[in-house]
DNA sequence: TCTTGAAAATTGGTTAACCAGATTGGTTTC
DNA sequence: GAAACCAATCTGGTTAACCAATTTTCAAGA
């Protein structure tokens, strides 16, 4: 257990080493938004590591949107400017591990928003999603059994009925997280479950009835406890 | 043009396809958290496709949590449930790209809680690194140069300060996004970012004398336009 | 001198062979 | 009978060769 974990921080550590070797060749070159970089094969040479490594790298870089690979013609600095792709590139370098507490009041924030966007544009086809998601739950807590997830997927449905895909992206990114932190840290037991049910409900009808203010109110209720964690505790 | 998109589009497609087959397979042979998936090889061999594609939904699918690829061992369904992991597949496979409107509305929500969080925890260290933002920007701003860069740099400083990890890297995700389209729209002309300097100076002020309340007051004000274009738009 | 176009070189992507570590199953040993 | 051990096998990761599309080069033709 112990070595798998080296080595996944180690594969990390090379990552960053490569992304930090492209800096210092983009700074040295000169290089501009817009120009290549080298090919795969002469980074992969030039920095001693697999190409495979280079590539990875690459993708990560793409994902932050500062690096465009073309294929068959190379890979691009993306138009987001000098002073940007540096500054960036340090962020993107000193990136931590996300920390319980993070993850839990990024949620809460973006559940805020989502419910009450939710309401606001819900369709008639999401709002069926919902009460579907909200079924599931109800019927697990009701057999007594463990319903983290499904009180998750009810969450999901709202952020999915946001008509926001950024943040219906975002609560998919932490979502696996949270249920893994949740299982650990045993934050819920099964009481609150029940009265999960009920707050789910209110939630549900706030966001039926298309009042967003009642729904933000209703989701902050249910945050209760999360909430106390979040602000009152050392973790 | 067209053809690179058209197999960029392609390429997900692909990968679309090959995560839909492995939901399939998981349902099909009844696979439940903690079982390890079949070999790299028998799935491209299954599936009729490259093993490097195998590995790169694989590895998509380890972004969202919902696999762990343990070295010269096998590729693991992660310990969220089979319920979730459902639910998720589902998600993810039906995920949109983010629209312009999106973005903004997230950046928002986003930068009043981390200028918030920044004014409560920021360390003399990161006040430092917020006034260099600053100090750049402004300096490009009074030479009449574009300044969209410095800009965002200088509301990642405020990230950074926030303290919450998750919400730095959701930033980072989204800026260069927010760049191009800035770039692209031309959202901002130079009279505004003129007055932008006044704002940022009365946000740092805020942050520096650690008044969340004002601080967020500011950031909204600083967003004023942006709003407009949220809430107003039809885009 | 400029245009044209085809061949050569270069590129990211793909494939297949290979590696080292982990797993497994059976055999030995006590 | 159980524990220890070893070798065969299987795994994700790595490497190197290959592919098809793109870019570059440069000589032929106007």
């Amino acid at each position: 257990m112990k070595l798998e974990i080296v080595t996944k921080s180690d594969q990390n550590d090379i990552q960053n080493q490569i992304i930090l070797n492209i800096k210092e060749l983009i700074s040295f070159k000169n290089l501009e938004p817009g120009d290549k970089l080298p090919s795969e094969r002469m980074l992969s040479e030039k920095f001693g590591v697999s190409r495979s490594n280079i590539r990875e790298a690459i993708r990560k870089l793409e994902f932050y949107g500062i690096l465009v690979s073309k294929p068959q013609s190379g890979t691009f600095i993306a138009e987001i400017g000098t002073v940007a792709m540096d500054g960036m590139l340090n962020d993107i370098l000193n990136l931590e591990d996300p920390d319980f507490k993070s993850l839990v009041e990024t949620r809460i924030l973006l559940e805020l928003k989502t419910v009450r966007l939710a309401s606001l544009r819900r369709t008639d086809e999401d709002l069926k999603k919902i009460r579907e998601a909200l079924e599931a739950y109800a019927e697990k807590v009701e057999n007594g059994e463990d319903a983290v997830q499904e009180d998750l997927l009810f969450h999901l449905a709202i952020a999915n009925a946001s008509g926001n895909s950024t943040m219906n992206t975002f609560m998919l990114i932490i979502t696996p997280e949270i249920i893994t932190n949740f299982e650990k840290y045993h934050v819920c037991d099964s009481n609150q479950s029940v009265r999960g049910i009920k707050e789910h409900e209110e939630i549900y009808k706030a966001i039926e009835s298309q009042n967003p203010q009642l729904a933000k109110e209703k989701m902050k209720i249910h945050f209760g406890t999360l909430y106390q964690y979040c602000y009152h505790s050392d973790k």
